[in-house]
DNA sequence: AAATAATAGTTGTATATTGCAACAATTGTA
DNA sequence: TACAATTGTTGCAATATACAACTATTATTT
């Protein structure tokens, strides 16, 4: 593989992301911040979820999680229950206004998404998602292969 | 565009987006923060920028590469120097373990990218560049596009 | 059954990142 | 010369994050 080819190929890398992180910045100013965004999306994915497993999902902390939980629930947008069957674990679920909230990010991302790929042709579309996920799909099995290598023994 | 389409493209960003951040944060710990290593480069790009204009091309505030850069310049990888012709500003070059530093992220980072390519075929390869690009320019139309709009009159 | 280990969540602490506003210094313009 | 614009820095606050220590609960081992 061309050394210049990778090179451009970081650059957009590059510029990609930045353009996604202003983007998420910009489409999640509804009164809530990105960390919180992210995990109301994630609640909304998967109902009734714990905090351990928001923390898996995100690749982030659960002490992280559980103080934007704390956000989100003095925020009326979620609630923490303890099941009886296990008083250890807390299922975050989302409350009516949490859902809303839910629904406008996706209204407004659904909708960027839109415009953003409207010059797209129909195969352009198939393409760009098959190989995209291609990509995704290599760059976790990247991090997983070194995860493991660099395991606690 | 079918909604469902939309909301795989959006899933598949999400999990991109993760990825890349996990990725970035991975390769950027030779000492720096991910924030240094991406001034670290985009200093090397342009020989002597100002603060200013790294805040443009980061998209950050002056303030916040300001603060930046007094961290690479007391790691001693950055040096910042006022021209005589304009003693405002400063700028910022950097240090011969600043370029050493951008050489190891640059080996870490191409050879990240490499291995994580090796199973796409050239065709593919430049499929996704294209695609990748066209989307990359379409986000910034957009984004551009709306910062006109809402500009203080 | 008691002791120990594992799991789940929270809190204390520290650090990093960031932006806005205020400011100082310098340069350009009216 | 007075005023405006540019450039960078500092004060301040908010957010995001992780690690370690801790509490409470449940599971396992002896």
């Amino acid at each position: 593989m061309k050394k210049a080819y990778i090179r451009r190929f970081r650059e957009i890398l590059r510029m990609f992301d930045q353009e996604l992180y202003l983007q998420n910045s910009a489409s999640c100013c509804n009164g809530i911040s990105l960390a919180q965004c992210h995990t109301l999306l994630e609640i909304e994915k998967n109902e009734e979820i714990s905090v351990s497993g928001l923390a898996r999902n995100l690749c982030l902390d659960k002490s992280t999680v559980s103080r934007t939980v704390d956000g989100l629930v003095s925020m009326q947008l979620a609630v923490r229950t303890v099941p009886k069957e296990n008083r250890r674990m807390a299922l975050i679920d989302l409350t009516e206004s949490g859902r809303q909230v839910c629904t406008d990010i996706n209204y407004t991302n659904d909708h960027y998404l839109q415009d953003v790929l409207k010059d797209f042709t129909e195969e352009e579309l198939e393409t760009i998602l098959n190989l995209f996920g291609k990509l995704t799909r290599s760059m976790s099995a990247y991090r997983n292969k070194n995860e493991q290598e660099d395991a606690p023994g």
